[in-house]
DNA sequence: TATTAGATAGAACGGTTGTTCTACAGTCAA
DNA sequence: TTGACTGTAGAACAACCGTTCTATCTAATA
């Protein structure tokens, strides 16, 4: 009934939550502590604290909110693409928000040869991929470009909400969403 | 003939220099030795470490890039504010780029009591200012909603830049940049 | 000249970091 | 049982952090 997670999944768990309230920067001992786990544990399974990271920051694009949000604005990919926008007002909005977990291990873990890079890269990536998915379907002249714009709005909001959340950089950037995907298709 | 600027001085160069490059986690001796100045001169001048950050981001604020090219770049208020897109295209593919100075200390400032995080309020509020008045200028219909629109654009492409340059996020804003500004005054 | 303030040099402190190590307990298979 | 594996518990390590301290030197001021 329910077993408890082995040693391995509670330090992913922990570390996920941890690095996001706290920063990259937490101690070991704090997820740890959090995780309930033996030192050696996190050794045995990670190599290591970053090892542990990367593998976190693996998990968390695989379970990205923004391909569930897109799911569930129906099938139009003006408005799928939309609603990632009302989505992060939604998040920016939020009491726990505390900027884009990938953005802030980019600019923290200044080794590039930190193996956080090649996941914060691949995350990036896939995001291009998803986007110029749905511009494409939308029939936009360059899907690439446009891709690339409407990342550069999710990084600036995400960016910018952290100093200035007052301004609703989400809002903001959806007026800019809807000229780059297009009039929305209006009934005929 | 030139006098060796004072210990202040020399710490705020060094500082500068190294908290960009190296990110604000830089040890204290590090610097120290850079400047080349006793450990005392840093707490008689700046209290600690924390201090001498937060006098560091206020002097890099002052000394803007933006607003000096845009006074480069004519009268013509649109022509004014593209400008900074042109010119961070220059500063993103540069060799030096480690994003943007004051968004990388709000984000590893976790302490929300850090004397940074006014600096950085106060930088960017100031940005906000000085794009608003531009787009009061060009008759922009709502200036205060357009100059968050651009600071959006502008922190988008500086943290975009790190993961992926090769994008040129900067030449994507820029052309979204051109639909907030609204068509540059053709002759007439 | 005597005094005071500012700067230098370097030792030292207490705290934290990530990592390695030894010792011990439970589990499953040969 | 024996053995290998996986986990826990906690000591210990070396390195680094920001800060404080004492001592000495210099230069301008009274």
């Amino acid at each position: 009934m329910n077993a408890r997670p082995g040693p391995r999944e509670r330090l992913l768990d922990a570390a996920r939550d941890l690095t996001y309230a706290k920063g990259v920067h937490v101690g070991v001992d704090v997820i740890l502590k959090e995780a309930d786990v033996a030192r050696r544990s996190l050794y045995q399974h990670f190599g290591g604290k970053d090892g542990l990271i990367a593998e976190v920051l693996r998990g968390a694009a695989g379970r990205d909110r923004y391909r569930r949000v897109m799911d569930e604005a129906g099938d139009d990919p003006r408005q799928r693409v939309l609603a990632v926008f009302d989505e992060l007002e939604r998040i920016t909005t939020g009491p726990a928000f505390h900027g884009c977990r990938f953005t802030a291990a980019e600019i923290i873990l200044t080794d590039p040869a930190h193996p956080a890079h090649t996941e914060i890269r691949a995350y990036k990536d896939g995001l291009h991929q998803l986007f110029a998915t749905e511009l494409h379907r939308a029939g936009h002249p360059d899907a690439n470009l446009g891709a690339n714009q409407l990342l550069v709005l999710i990084d600036g909001v995400l960016a910018h909400a952290i100093t200035r959340p007052d301004a609703h950089p989400a809002v903001a950037a959806r007026a800019m969403a809807e000229v780059i995907v297009g009039p929305v298709a209006a009934a005929r």
